[in-house]
DNA sequence: GGCGGGGAAACATCCGAGGTCTGCGTGAAG
DNA sequence: CTTCACGCAGACCTCGGATGTTTCCCCGCC
């Protein structure tokens, strides 16, 4: 095995034993380098690869860093992961949006308070009649991730964040601008505030499953025809 | 932003331009370097981060490629993330399971083929009367991992398999050894199969959502009496 | 046709030098 | 006494080159 994944699996092993704990200081490069055997630039390519999925944090002119490690910072270093995918595996992230969007929904409608709902509410008002893509994206991205923050979860918030990629749904939204789409949407958002502000897990469950199915099922349409146009 | 992300970036836009396709060989480190302009020690720290989430995979006296980017790698990955959280989160990881396992449960008994149903009933009578505690989590991992592989959906398989990390479960079972408790996982398992196996996605699911909430419901309690204890 | 040797290519590792940024103590000005 | 600018030390950033290791593949031999 490479000195590099060995300095990764130390470092990890550091953090995970409980030896560095969230938001301490690794010794400096040279130091580290030398108890952990190798060189300053492999251990600098170990320390960048713990770097992107969020473990480490280094401060340029200060020093490296344990993050705090929480699900939140740690899930959302998956988004970069999803960005990889390519359209033939969307229908299958979809699929699962479509168990835990539900499931965070009728979450939400027990757990989130008075406050959140208005919040929620004003969101939902706050949009144009004739958004712009940008807006239309920003707004349907903002609502869905205010609910599943409400279910309480941070895991499943983040989880959920994830999956729904800005990519990913900025191209979903890019061929539904058209036809009624934008309308229908709104409506079920609508309703599925209006669950939630009523406190009633399961119709919210039920408007949720409606709202990803919909959006599933379209594009399971688009991408049959496109892939029957292309091929 | 350091030259290093920046050629993060790019080789990401490389990638998902399409400009990279999977399997494909990127230049070698001297050319990559100067066609990014940086030097190759920065590259490096580069390709070593897209070597830990998977998505770049290098050999040496080689070269280096582009995974296959297929969901099962890339999300392969994210149990190197799961294995950083402390205890404190577990209960919400195991939150999520429980919504995904039943829903992959009802799946799986839908769609799980007769020589699938019997290679599960094979893990099941695989398990000794009395089985070591590595045993006990090899054969409780396999069989899960089996049933979300019959849920057809890569994504959701991966995300499972991620989410119940060896680490994690490993961790639940040294202490659910004692009392009665593996006996009563063995039933439900049972229960499970005995539901796929006859093809009643709902029954599947209620049994799969019983069997984890189960675990929930353990783990919350000895983590209750931990902390009380503790301190 | 099969097999083994050898060379070229590419990555792995290390080292050392200069550059840049940050945190913080110091000291003067208000 | 408080505030702020200055400057130093520490730590990371980037670079370029040199050497070791592994793999691939062509070529000659059996």
């Amino acid at each position: 095995m490479p000195v590099t994944d060995e300095a990764i699996d130390k470092i990890k092993g550091m953090i995970v034993s409980g030896e560095l704990a969230p938001g301490d200081r690794l010794p400096k490069e040279a130091d580290l380098a030398s108890r952990l055997g190798l060189s300053r630039s492999s251990l600098r390519e170990a320390v960048k690869a713990l770097c992107l999925i969020r473990v480490l944090d280094v401060r340029q002119g200060d020093g490296t860093y344990v993050t705090s490690l929480e699900p939140k910072l740690l899930l959302d270093a998956m988004t970069f992961v999803v960005d990889f995918h390519r359209d033939d595996t969307v229908l299958d992230f979809l699929a699962v949006r479509r168990i835990l969007e539900p499931a965070a929904t009728a979450m939400a409608a027990q757990l989130m308070t008075e406050s959140d709902i208005a919040e929620l509410a004003a969101l939902l008002e706050g949009l144009e009649e004739s958004p712009t893509v940008e807006a239309l994206v920003a707004n349907d991205l903002e609502f869905h991730r205010r609910i599943a923050l409400g279910s309480g979860n941070p895991v499943l918030c983040s989880l959920i964040d994830s999956l729904s990629g800005p990519t990913t749904r900025a191209r979903i939204w890019r061929g539904l601008t058209q036809e009624d789409a934008v309308a229908k949407t709104r409506e079920q958002h609508r309703a599925i505030y209006d669950a939630i502000a009523a406190h009633e897990p399961e119709l919210a469950r039920s408007w949720a499953t409606v709202h990803v199915a919909g959006v599933e099922q379209w594009l399971r349409k688009t991408l049959g025809s496109a892939d029957s146009a292309g091929e």
